[in-house]
DNA sequence: CGACGCATGTAACCTGTTACATGATTGG
DNA sequence: CCAATCATGTAACAGGTTACATGCGTCG
């Protein structure tokens, strides 16, 4: 099997987030709780730590900017290494990715429990997350990726992220499904 | 937050599966790799260091079973302590688990490509994946869930086994579906 | 004056992955 | 005889999580 690193995204997501636009530290980790963050979730530790190793290993280059009355921002560029490292990644197959599902797992040891409230409980959060989700994604759809009658349809980097989004809305809409068949078939009826 | 470890599924998917019925750390490295493994992965390594751990716990133990020109089989069952632990997690709240999706990423950042051929022929790859799984998830489901004439509709633990299904089923069928959409607008026509 | 946002980190720990290791039997 | 399956582990390392730590400015 190919060597872990190449399967490993966050480096290689970072460059994809530099490269759009460069970054402190602090800037990236928003990015990874929203957008990017959508589909690769980072927290600013994970951030810093992995920034530091891809200094080390001149993906990336820091230029310290100087701020009234804040510490410095260490904003981070891609440097020429970095991007043919980008690229060389995108051509490389990815893995497909198994299920991982806590949820599921209670569900599936539910037999155990003489009462399914709490279950059911933890699955009507669940459904709730999941769709308020669905909406978030909904909105952003509606404001970033409507079809410019200027411009014609979507092209490039837009394009591309409108069919992450697809991607995350699709998902998050079959656990919402799921979540009311699981609800309907134990309770005998609509959440 | 809670505990690190009420959100860490392994030992109690392993509850969970020793429960239905003892087994060796052998025959849980198989079941992982189906059945509830289509939920939950584990190798072989994780799943012996976890027994271990778990007899020390207290919430298993095992019988050596010798056998017939086999090394012994070390059977593990739950014990009354690792049943109230199992009863005690199944009325835990869940984490809604975020999305991790390395196609995703790449997708993201195809616009650093020239030739899309490669991210395509990945696409492709992964909705050939996700389409094995969408049929074997409905063998399965034909086979072992198909409602049964003398007992009517299912209950109990084939009914909760069925849900998690299921939410496989729903959830593969989204990313075939997203594969296609994303094909269908980066190469013009359906693949 | 207290909470929150900006901004960057360290340390400890847990989980997951990969490679390595052993040794027997069964089937082709 | 060679490969696959049964059966159980150790060791090293990478990645993810949580807690801890610091310090300034702004807004209410």
């Amino acid at each position: 099997m190919a060597p872990y690193r190449d399967h490993v995204a966050l480096e290689h997501a970072i460059l994809v987030s530099l490269a759009e636009r460069a970054a402190s530290g602090y800037d990236l980790t928003r990015r990874f709780e929203r957008s990017i963050g959508f589909f690769w979730r980072a927290t600013h530790q994970q951030i810093y730590r992995t920034l530091a190793r891809m200094e080390g290993e001149g993906w990336v280059a820091a230029v310290a900017v100087p701020q009234e009355g804040r510490p410095d921002r260490k904003e981070y560029g891609v440097t020429s290494a970095g991007s043919e490292e980008l690229r060389r990644w995108l051509t490389e197959p990815s893995r497909v990715v198994p299920l991982r599902e806590e949820l599921a797992v209670r569900l599936r040891g539910a037999d155990h429990l003489e009462d399914l409230t709490p279950l059911l409980d933890d699955l009507r959060r669940h459904r709730a997350e999941h769709a308020a989700r669905v909406r978030l994604y909904t909105d952003i759809e509606a404001r970033d990726f409507s079809p410019d009658l200027d411009h014609g349809p979507l092209s490039g980097r837009r394009l591309h992220q409108h069919l992450v989004l697809r991607g995350g809305l699709r998902v998050e809409q079959a656990f919402v499904d799921w979540c009311d068949e699981v609800l309907t078939s134990l309770t005998g009826d609509l959440p």
